[in-house]
DNA sequence: GGGTGGTATATCGAGCCGATACATCGGAGC
DNA sequence: GCTCCGATGTATCGGCTCGATATACCACCC
């Protein structure tokens, strides 16, 4: 599955052009797929050299025009093809569980700065970008439900985990950290290594 | 950060091949970062190019030969400053939850399949891939702890989403399913819509 | 003898990502 | 009026990554 079917799948339920293929994957896909214009246009692209498409140039008033695609019978033919055929992959790639994974080499309090970070990110998701799309929940389909409730299940999984761990790392990481300074060149063997 | 840092990151515990970094990452790195030959080859030769690895050959007995790389000072010197400068990513890229999402026009007993087969996947990865690096625990660092505790959460909370949305599926998809085979086709309005 | 599978290096094409370029317009600020 | 910023809109480029494939050697088993 490739951004050809991502995008065939936005233009199933309503003609757009690539701009809007754009922001309609930023609304509602955010948490789970992503897609830049480097891979939208050229994928539009082979969709109707294909035959998949159609492309028609819609004039607009106080605006650049825009180039709108509509899915054809074959589109959808093949939409339907793909999503059976395919076994569907769920892939994380994380930098930041890398960056937790080394964190013995690097300062504490970039790791703490890290985790913090990441917190806010999800928070921000959950409770901006979800909740904006609550506000629709009346029109979704059972599958799209579905991707949000997920969606909201594994954030608020990962902030309880977040929360949970990071107290647990500022002990192990800076055993000093609540000691007047003055005691840190002192007393502790640990605190040289 | 790119798959030439990983590449430092574990060179920074212990000399190995391509095929050893390969082995590593499939073992400890499964559940959040994967990279195949096509991206590590490339990234050591051009590590060693750029003087953050040495390559040494070591010939072996009833084996090929294998290429071990180990790290540099000025590779542990350029490990620190990426992870430390580069803000970490998270990224999910799931081809299941798109197709969830356009689930409406799929046959339902695809759409179980899907659910199904990615959880056997999941609990697999939890029980298999992770039980594993249980065994090792003592071994790993606080921030190995952190990645792998983080794992462990992430597909608990999902095998655990899957599980209680499942059989709303099933209801919602496919109504008649509990029910004779021959009061399909009388009865239920809803049946055969 | 032949098949399978593990060890090992390497490359190729296709696809994707992020940055960038270019153009038009509205509105804010001075 | 002038300038800058941001939204709308299309498009491409270099670099990186992915998955498949090729090659080779050996152990093991039937």
């Amino acid at each position: 599955m490739d951004v050809k079917t991502l995008c065939l799948g936005v233009l199933a339920t309503e003609d757009r052009s690539g701009y809007e293929i754009k922001k309609t994957l930023e609304e509602r896909f955010r948490h789970f797929f992503r897609a830049g214009y480097g891979s939208i246009y050229p994928a539009l692209k082979e969709l109707e050299r294909s035959g998949l498409v159609v492309c028609e140039a819609v004039e607009q008033q106080r605006r650049p025009a825009k180039k709108v695609y509509r899915i054809t019978d074959a589109g959808r033919r093949t939409l339907e093809e793909v999503l059976v055929a395919e076994d569907p992959r769920h892939v994380v790639r994380s930098e930041f569980l890398v960056l937790m994974y080394f964190a013995h080499l690097l300062p504490a309090e970039r790791v703490t700065q890290v985790i913090d970070a990441m917190t806010a990110e999800f928070d921000r998701i959950l409770n901006a970008d979800l909740e904006a799309l609550e506000q629709v929940y009346d029109t979704l389909t059972p599958g799209q439900r579905f991707a949000l409730g997920y969606g909201r299940t594994m954030l608020t999984a990962a902030l309880g985990y977040l929360h949970r761990q990071r107290g647990g790392f500022l002990r192990e990481l800076q055993p000093t950290e609540a000691v007047d300074p003055e005691l840190r060149n002192g007393g502790l063997a640990a605190a040289g290594d």
